[in-house]
DNA sequence: CAAGTTTTGGCAACCGGTTGACAAACTTTC
DNA sequence: GAAAGTTTGTCAACCGGTTGCCAAAACTTG
């Protein structure tokens, strides 16, 4: 093995030079082959029932023999389509998205679409840059709790179909989880544990769901009339949740929830470095149920987001845009993406799943998953 | 808020129709206003240098003025440039390439690529899959830790550029992390702790990269005189290092290697549940130093790997076969993609990073990240 | 100032599909 | 068997750039 697995220390050597010529067939190939026009062709591998069953066998053989394949620019010149989809979100390194990539990845292959993906790195300016670029090569695009203003946004929905996940804005179609289901049990949980004073670790100004979150708690906290104070909002990383710590630990909440698991484990963590003992000390929920939020000790208690549904009922909406017809996808419903409607109506929360029994709704909707980093308030 | 606040209960109602027919501006509309031929625009736009700077100048203005775009598909159409690199990645949701696709990514965003991912899911079909996909919109591609056969990624190098990540292959350009290093610091502190007894629990076995780990670490064993046993492969997950707990804790090593971070955590936990304290009875050592891999209880020892680094990399080298004259990105070098050139010979390890001591190569290197779950040998 | 050289811009073909209009071929109907 | 209707295939234009070739224009040089 030694001597034939060559290095490359010699660069451009010893690499077999790529992009051999060989042109692959086109439609004028086939047309020859199977003695037609070229326009046949062309109808024979889109319209379906166009072109007699005969001829239609017939420039499927040639095609299948030259082993032809479409060349997506050429067809994309007259028609605009390009079986692409873009999904941006706000940082691919936060493992929130995995999941929803994922989910929007595989529903994408499934009907024959590729998906191409960009981050914002949390900023709005690359968020739009990288719109901008999609936007000429895409059919449509994901944007995953994007932090562009409402006014741009719609102006890229005028452009191309646009999905947003976890974000509603005017005209545009969205999917959104719905925070109450999970909040509802999450506070319930906390009023049961004697908690009375709570705290929300907030995430970035920009971010829609952060504030959605907000919006739930409170809902939850009057009800069972309990106190809610936010602390500063910061970055939604691990990071950002250290920061929040010195905040916290002065304040007089003994139950708090984070924007997300990130921050949640950050706070976590840098509490107990300071020497605060979680839960017996201060509770602690985040949002999402990331991989690794039950790698912390405790293992943190979180609301659980339906990430990979999120993903993949997105782009099965996307996809309804693009093509009107197409019905493949079950897995999503027009009615998954109105969970969640009224934001502030308190009397809703308990309502939401039961009014629109489907199986899509019941997918998009969060879930508390109560592990160790909640506990009983310490006595006041 | 509430009234404004249309929900899509009624899909396609309340939506902004996409897709407003606004057709943008081409070439022949700068003609036009211009005051010359539209080839005469195609050059201006292209080939720097090629036109007079005055019409240039006319020219950018009439662009700007009607804020152009080039319409990458008609581009692509004559030239088969398409601005676009894949990456496929054989696990979207394993955190090592979180990293590797952000560092492919901005550095393609920052040369203007644009960049399209697909995932595998750790099968060799669907790779070929993906692969064969992308190809026809790419103008090269990543394969980070591919799974195909040798011949396989042959066949696709001979049709357009490719690098591949953490594989080696004869006459296709690779950019591997030099795990010897790491291993060797890791081993050697293994040694000096007083382990004789060592365990490598392996990941898939199509994975390259296992293997070269397992030689690496045997080649060190073999320096210190320890002893090395395999641990029959698994899934590189959470749950494939599960698995190996048994044949584990049946074992007589002191310390184990685990092909990665997911596969030690799943590991660590599997064993902590069945009562094994960890480091005291065993030393768990993983690879890569994912997100999350400190979270554990203990943090989790583990040979950091160059993830960003391998993605820019990678990115980088691709960017050279597409554009041979663009050196943009310092980041990069040959020297670095030479590192770790012999596989099997024992007394190459120590001098690897010496030899080529090049700021490419140091960055390309493995290293040691001491945590928690390694200790000293429990007597035997 | 003429001859030679270099720039610069225009023409036209081409990349590989799609699609409206139309005619030829085939069916159906009376 | 002719008229009317329906299929099916062909023609040709088009999507929006790129590029080889050539001639006109501009610049050198003797």
């Amino acid at each position: 093995m030694t001597d034939t697995n060559q290095t490359d220390a010699v660069p451009g050597r010893a690499i077999t030079t790529p992009r051999s010529g060989k042109a692959s067939a086109t439609i004028y190939d086939i047309a020859a082959l199977a003695g037609v026009n070229p326009s046949t062709v062309s109808r024979a591998l889109s319209k379906p029932g166009r072109v007699s069953a005969k001829t239609q066998q017939k420039i499927l053989d040639a095609a299948e023999e030259l082993n032809y394949q479409v060349n997506i620019f050429a067809r994309a010149l007259p028609t605009g389509r390009t079986q692409t989809v873009g999904l941006i979100v706000s940082d691919i390194t936060n493992p929130a998205f995995f999941d929803i990539i994922r989910g929007a990845e595989t529903a994408a292959a499934s009907r024959d679409y590729t998906l191409m993906l960009a981050e914002s790195t949390e900023s709005a300016e690359h968020e739009m840059t990288a719109a901008k670029r999609m936007l000429a090569t895409v059919d449509g695009l994901i944007l995953a709790s994007p932090r562009l203003a409402n006014e741009e946004i719609q102006e890229l929905a005028a452009k191309k179909p646009i999905v947003l996940i976890n974000r509603r804005v005017d005209g545009v179609a969205s999917i959104v989880a719905d925070t109450e289901t999970g909040v509802a049990e999450a506070v319930r949980h906390l009023a049961a544990q004697g908690h009375t004073s709570i705290s929300y670790v907030a995430g970035p100004e920009r971010s829609w769901m952060s504030a959605r979150r907000w919006e739930s708690i409170k809902a939850r906290c009057d009800w069972h009339g309990m106190k809610l104070s936010q602390v500063a909002s910061g970055m939604p990383t691990v990071e950002g949740g250290r920061r929040a710590a010195a905040v916290v630990k002065d304040g007089e909440a003994t139950a708090v929830f984070c924007y997300n698991d990130l921050m949640a484990i950050g706070l976590m963590r840098e509490l107990q470095g300071a020497g605060v003992s979680i839960p017996e000390q201060l509770s602690i929920m985040g949002f999402d149920n990331i991989f690794g939020s039950d790698f912390t000790t405790p293992p943190l208690s979180t609301i659980k987001s339906p990430l990979h549904e999120l993903g993949v009922t997105a782009l099965s909406r996307l996809l309804e845009f693009i093509v009107p017809g197409d019905q493949a996808g079950v897995v999503e419903s027009s009615a998954g993406t109105a969970a969640g409607a009224g934001t502030t109506a308190p009397g809703a929360v308990g309502q939401a799943g039961a009014e629109a029994g489907g199986a899509a709704v019941a997918a998009l909707s969060t879930e508390l998953v109560l592990r160790g980093s909640t506990g009983a308030a310490r006595p006041a």
